[in-house]
DNA sequence: CAGGTGATAAGCT
DNA sequence: GCTTATCACCTGG
């Protein structure tokens, strides 16, 4: 066990809904630990999303072979593939049989931070340096910055023989004045955009931009619609 | 601002 | 079976 092993989270800290949980996750350390080293988030920014009742849900029309660690045991990474090219970690609340589950949307490097650069950099030739605050800014990039793929979807993060662990949270106690929450919509959903189910670490610079869904470009039309066409087009 | 990338599931035949 | 719209994103210009 490494440096930051032990003081796992336990599983009952898991055993709400998400909506009670994500508030809970902020300051709370993301820790993977390979033979490449150990990197750690402290996480900045999550967003709650259950199951049957929220329709911005990956459960929301019941379980498949790819949301169905968010329907088993609490304390499990449900691991998600998406746009192409990136992956997002959630961490799943309430007990098995039940969906809700914590999107982890941004965090802090606080352990590894030359891993967590070298890895944001990998594959991308000639760009620059990545910025501190930017290593694990967004859901995306967060699970770059920890070396998270598909083959962690279902880990334990309550195991503390886990190479993936979710360890308490560094706010209280650390000397520094404990920061506020904030508390708003969820970034780029298109249904159920009215629910507040974000939760942030006011004025942290780790936390991700705001991004309102935008609509889905149109495919262009083949030809411009001619002179004098009275055809209405929108 | 647009484009890249691929999995998913609904809808069709 | 097959097709198509959608998707909780990031990057470079």
């Amino acid at each position: 066990m490494g440096p930051a092993g032990g003081a796992v989270l336990p599983r009952g800290f898991f055993a709400g809904h998400a909506l009670e949980v994500a508030p809970r996750l902020l300051g709370c350390v993301l820790a993977h630990e390979t033979g490449e080293g150990l990197a750690t988030v402290t996480l900045t920014e999550v967003e709650a999303y259950e199951g049957q009742a929220d329709s911005a849900s990956h459960a929301y029309r019941g379980r498949t072979s790819r949301n169905a660690v968010m329907f088993g045991e609490p304390g499990h990474a449900y691991v998600y593939f998406t746009y192409g090219m990136h992956f997002c970690v959630n961490l799943v609340c309430l007990p098995e049989g039940t969906a809700s589950a914590v999107l982890l949307r941004a965090g802090r490097v606080t352990d590894g931070v030359a891993l967590a650069a070298a890895r944001r950099m990998a594959g991308r030739n000639g760009a620059r340096q990545v910025a501190e605050n930017d290593l694990a800014r967004g859901p995306a990039r967060l699970c770059q910055a920890l070396g998270i793929d598909r083959s962690f979807d279902g880990a334990d993060v309550c195991d503390p023989a886990s190479e993936l662990r979710i360890l308490p949270s560094v706010l209280a106690g650390s000397g520094q004045e404990v920061p506020r929450t904030s508390q708003g919509p969820r970034v780029g959903i298109s249904v159920a955009a009215d629910r507040p189910w974000r939760f942030w670490l006011t004025g942290d610079p780790t936390v991700s931009p705001y991004r309102p869904h935008l609509p889905r470009t149109r495919p262009k039309p083949v030809s411009p619609p001619a002179a004098g066409d009275d055809t209405i087009h929108r």
